[in-house]
DNA sequence: TTGTAGGCGTTATCAT
DNA sequence: ATGATAACGCCTACAA
């Protein structure tokens, strides 16, 4: 008892003693288990970050960020990758909730119902990340995906495109479908028209996407990919097709590539901040675990619009 | 004790009890205790990833494969950045050893002595990663940076080039010394000429050192980039100053983008097999912890010159 | 087939 | 300022 009262500073210990634990510490390489601490405490010091794929340069960086964050505040990250599955999803979250993790940061494959459920029932600490779900009972760090959109719509629109192909990710995924709805809204106009293709959001994707939209009449002179790897698929297949960007066609992203990973960035973009998106997820489910009775906050970061060499006018119509 | 047979398929139980059993656990959402299992089986089912940055698509790659085979082991992952800091490493694997993780997963900052000295006295499974350490008692799971080298080397000296100039990583760090090394063993010759640039394996050095590299007399004709951040940032500045590759000046990587990440891929590169790496590395420490007498093993992963577009003959010389 | 006792390593609580 | 006791939830060993 006084060898904790030493270690942890959470006692009167006399300094003679505190020298002899000190001493005893070091001899023995001391470290103290934390399953026993977790086993008493109910808390493990540990957080779980859920994503689809860390492979995915965007959520690379809010891990990064959620490490640095945990990390500040004396807490180890778990990481989890679903692929976009609903079953691995709960499967992680059930693992996490016997785990008795500090709390858990959720991108969310779908609604995440099964998974909010779950951590409800188990008082366990729970964040959506990224995505917007119908919720209100769940705090949401995430981007405002809909203004980037409109950014987009407003920029496309000022180079007078009128027909504009939206290479989107799956269906039913919150963040896909929300920026298909607000770019739609936003470009909607006399005689503007836009292709909305579902699919998924990898760069096999962007690859078959782009083939459908050269193909549809009127062709489309701009493409928007939901995401970057979908962005990149299609500049992929552009580029061995010989179709010159901007001048033949315009395209713009979602999700920028680390600065640190291209050599010539010309892909107009709407930019998120993954990094602070990580940190702050963090932030707020550590707030949610030290109280419960938290009002359920949703945390909206900035996207902003970056204009480089991907987009240019609209080629006069016929 | 009876739930715990019908839990753990552990002993005998019977059809009706167990039925019974089954139904209090979906009642009652009952999830056993981590924490508890833990402080008796000395198992934590967690197993830790540490590396300098996951923030490298190398490392991301890494993580990926080393986080599918935790899961399909039934282990979850947690994910470590020491930013090349033996203080830090040392921090988390103190940490880590107290939580009692099953095993610990090390791309080391250096020679990594005192992390391995701690895992050893603590019965820590620990894997060296990635990076050739001078030690024959710790399992290694890297790749053949030497015959990657040694390929580079001989495809530069094949092309006609003699001068070149290495964009190294810090000294000291295993990694970086062995690729110097190699190169240099490889590429000697009558009149052959190496410049070796220190640096980190930052994109910001790539910029620096390629500055550094041009100012050199005789001027290399070929640049060999020890890591994927350094030959971008060296690739951003010559696009920058228009310097033409491979016209002007060739240039080699080591460490692939992933394909994804890339829209015309046109630099050479020595390309490690990352996710494999991952995956060999949880097999390996979860062999180790099964089996502490285990004997030590190395495990060296093939690498692969791909050649591409950004290496070309040597100018003739004046 | 089921149940009891005990201990894993901590720490809160209550003595001394 | 220090120590004894008990309990966190699980599971091994041993009865019944």
């Amino acid at each position: 008892m006084t060898v904790s009262r030493a270690i942890n500073d959470s006692g009167p210990v006399s300094k003679a003693v505190r020298a002899r634990v000190e001493d005893a510490v070091r001899d023995l390489g001391y470290i103290p288990s934390r399953a026993a601490r977790s086993l008493r405490s109910k808390r493990t010091h540990t957080l779980a970050l859920v994503v689809t794929d860390v492979t995915n340069p965007f959520f690379t960086t809010v891990a990064r960020g959620a490490e640095d964050a945990a990390s500040d505040s004396n807490h180890l990250l778990l990481l989890c990758n679903t692929d976009e599955s609903e079953e691995e999803e709960l499967r992680y979250v059930e693992l996490l909730a016997g785990q008795g993790v500090d709390g858990v940061m959720l991108v969310p494959a779908r609604s995440g119902i099964e998974s909010r459920k779950l951590a409800a029932s188990r008082r366990l600490p729970l964040v959506i990340l990224d995505r917007r779900i119908e919720a209100t009972d769940v705090p949401m760090v995430r981007c405002d995906s809909t203004a980037g959109s409109q950014l987009v719509a407003e920029h496309l629109k000022g180079l007078g495109h009128r027909t504009v192909a939206v290479l989107a990710g799956p269906e039913g995924v919150p963040t896909s479908d929300e920026r298909v709805a607000s770019f739609n809204a936003s470009f909607k106009g006399r005689d503007n028209q836009v292709f909305v293709l579902n699919g998924s959001f990898s760069t096999q994707w962007g690859r078959e996407a782009v083939e459908i939209a050269l193909a549809k009449k009127p062709r489309p002179t701009a493409l928007f990919a939901l995401n970057n790897f979908i962005a990149i698929g299609a500049l992929q297949v552009l580029h061995e097709k010989g179709v010159r960007v901007p001048e033949d066609i315009s395209i713009v992203g979602f999700d920028d590539l680390p600065i640190s990973m291209t050599v010539d960035p010309m892909l107009t973009v709407v930019s998120q901040p993954a990094y602070e998106m990580g940190a702050s997820a963090v932030e707020v489910v550590l707030r949610l675990a030290n109280d419960p009775t938290l009002k359920t906050l949703e945390r909206v970061l900035p996207t902003e619009l970056l204009i480089r060499r991907s987009t240019s006018k609209a080629p006069p119509r016929k």
